[in-house]
DNA sequence: GCCCTCATGTAATAAGTTACATGATTGA
DNA sequence: TCAATCATGTAACTTATTACATGAGGGC
C-alpha cells in the first residue's frame, strides 16, 4: 500500500474515538478537526476502502432499515499505525493558506479605508469561528483542549486584525 | 482563459511590487508570503506564461551575460486585474493544516509525557518562524504590516503551546 | 576544478474540492 | 407530500509538491 497520508490517521483517529461509518466521520471532522485539518467525503470514502484493503480497519455493513451503512472498526495493526504516528513529535511547518494576509501585503495601493476592510473581515471571520467554537462542548480530553486553543486562537486573531484595522484608519 | 486563482495574483502582485523575474518572484515569497502563501517555481513559471498568453502581464528577454533569464512587468489589464481582486473584502475562510493540532486532538491515548512533547514540538516550530520573522526588516507600509501580525501571531502561538505543555505535564 | 547561486522549465505524482448520481428515512 | 437528513460513492478538475533536466557565472 502505498504510504499513510495525513488523511488516513484523520480516519483512523476518528474510528478510535467511536465514530462508525464515513458519514459519522464527516460529521465530526465538520466541527472539529476541520479548523485545523478538513477532509471531504471525496477523501473520506476513498481512504475507508484503502485502508480496509490494508488491514487497518474492518468494515461490515450495517444497515439502519432499508437504509445502506457501512461501519468500520479499528483493527490491531491499525492501533499500533495511529499510535505510531502520535508517538512521532517531528511535524512539518504547519501551513495556512489565508487569503487575507495576502490582499492585505499586496494594499499598499489601496486607500487606507479599502485595506481597513480587508483587515476588518478577516477579524470577522475569526469572531465568527471563535462564536461556533463557542458553541462546541466537547468531552473532557484532548479533544476539548484542542478546541480550547482553538478559541483563544481565533479570539487572538479577531482582536489583532480589530488592531490592525483601527491602526489602518488613523495612520493617513 | 481559465480564471485566475491566488497563485496568480501572487505574481501579479509581486511584479508590482517590483519584482521581474520568476526567479525572483521565488525568493520574495519564500520569506514573505510563504507565511501565509506559498508558490513553488512548478507553478510560478506555468503562470507566468499563463498570464502573458492572457495579456496581464508582459515578459522580454533579459539575460544577464551569457544567463538566460526572462524579465516581466504587468500591463495596463494585469494592474486592474489585482486592483479588482484586492477590492474585493469578501474573503474565503482562512485555511490551516496543522499536523500538531491533529496529533493532540487524537492525544488521549497518548501518555500524558508524548503528548506534551507535542505541543512542546509544536510551540518550538512556531518560536522558530517569529525568529526567521524577526531577521526581516521590510519597508514601511503593509509588507511591514503584514509582518509585524506575522511575528506577533507566531509569539502569540508559540507562548500558547508552551502553555499547553505546562498544563499536560502538572494535570497527571 | 568545484561548489554555490542564478535561472528556467517540465513531468510525475499527490492531494483536495466540487459536482454529480443514487436512494432511503424522518418529521413537519 | 415535501424538505431535510442519512448514507455512499465516483468523476472531473484544480492545486500543489517533488524530482528531474539543463546550463551559465562567480568565487575559492
Amino acid at each position: 500500500m502505498a504510504g499513510l497520508n495525513p488523511t488516513s490517521y484523520v480516519v483512523l483517529g476518528m474510528l478510535r474515538l467511536g465514530l462508525r461509518s464515513g458519514y459519522d466521520i464527516k460529521q465530526l471532522v465538520d466541527k472539529s478537526t476541520r479548523f485545523f485539518w478538513a477532509a471531504s467525503y471525496g477523501q473520506i470514502y476513498p481512504e475507508l476502502k484503502r485502508l480496509e484493503e490494508a488491514g487497518l480497519i474492518r468494515g461490515e455493513a450495517d444497515p439502519q432499515g432499508g437504509r445502506q451503512r457501512r461501519a468500520y472498526e479499528l483493527t490491531k495493526e491499525g492501533e499500533a499505525a495511529l499510535d505510531d504516528w502520535l508517538a512521532d513529535a517531528d511535524i512539518p511547518l504547519t501551513e495556512m493558506r489565508d487569503l487575507g494576509l495576502l490582499k492585505l501585503f499586496f494594499a499598499d495601493g489601496l486607500a487606507a479605508a479599502d485595506a481597513a476592510a480587508l483587515a476588518r473581515a478577516a477579524g470577522e471571520r475569526h469572531a465568527g469561528v471563535a462564536a461556533a467554537l463557542e458553541q462546541l462542548d466537547p468531552p473532557e480530553g484532548m479533544t476539548r483542549t484542542v478546541r480550547n486553543f482553538g478559541l483563544d486562537f481565533h479570539r487572538w486573531c479577531a482582536e489583532r486584525f480589530a488592531q490592525m484595522e483601527h491602526d489602518l484608519l488613523e495612520d493617513k
